[in-house]
DNA sequence: ACATTAGTTAAAGCCAACTTTAACTAATTG
DNA sequence: CAATTAGTTAAAGTTGGCTTTAACTAATGT
């Protein structure tokens, strides 16, 4: 029987994958801490991730970006880590996350608009198209944003 | 000639005031300790609020929401208070926050798909029409969402 | 008048999410 | 092979934006 060749993944240490990624090593090390990512180690004991970690980070930047916070990712690692039998919980919790995202989004889309009304309401100013004296909660009322 | 009397505006003392806002009593006088609103003070010395300091609260609240920085509505009501001669730093510093909260905005609206994305596959997996073996990775390139 | 509730100050404490430090070992480059 | 660069750990420090504490005074309800 000839020698069995492994088509052996690409490895990535600590600073490569960090400039891959984003995030600083210690960051990275810090995740790691918190369960968050489990790299691999080689012989010689140092860390190197792999192509799928990179694809966890991903995701994981993006859970973090719709406001999850550190312990809720550590809930979903921990669940995901437990297998299928996780899965509705894992769906719920997600779901939830997008349900308080989704509000904080409208909020935010509630300052965007207050705030480009001040911006405009200063340029009118600028341009000289807005009386002096027009204050700005006049101005607001006179566009016709609900409240 | 008759006593004349002066149309006196509602005074919010800071509890009510603090109600008024959703803000805490001691937010409010960490903000004013930063400058950033500035209560008068009836003869007794309590502070009091006006419905001219709930506006500009309210918009404060809107211009932090957006991202702004405590150090920035500093430097923003610094030159408000400076007078019209600072009104075009004070439109250049909005347009900036602006354009900072426009790009984190795509970011967030990015996340959210991918969040989206994700409970849609394993609310696949619940309903059962998606096969146990399909990866998010495969169920993300299936579908056409731009990286 | 007295109890309760609200307000005053300055200073210390808290929290999440990192970042920095210290003291070391491993790997790479000229 | 020496110098430089990268990685290792545990622990302490940082930051922003409040919150809590302590020790007090003022206002209000019965």
């Amino acid at each position: 029987m000839a020698t069995k060749t492994v088509a052996t993944e690409k490895r990535y240490r600590i600073g490569e994958f960090a400039a891959k990624t984003g995030l600083s090593g210690p960051t990275l090390r810090y995740y790691e801490k918190e369960g968050l990512v489990k790299p691999h180690r080689s012989d010689n004991g140092l860390r190197y991730y792999t192509d799928a970690d990179t694809d966890w980070i991903k995701f994981l930047l993006h859970l973090k970006g719709t406001g999850m916070t550190i312990d809720q990712l550590k809930q979903y690692v921990a669940w995901r880590a437990e297998g299928d039998a996780t899965i509705t919980k894992r769906l719920q919790l997600l779901k939830n996350v997008r349900r308080g995202f989704l509000q904080e989004f409208e909020e935010l889309q509630h300052s965007m608009t207050i705030l480009s009304d001040k911006i405009d309401w200063y340029q009118g100013k600028v341009d000289g198209h807005i009386s002096d004296n027009e204050g700005f909660a006049n101005y607001l009322a006179s566009l016709n944003h609900e409240e």
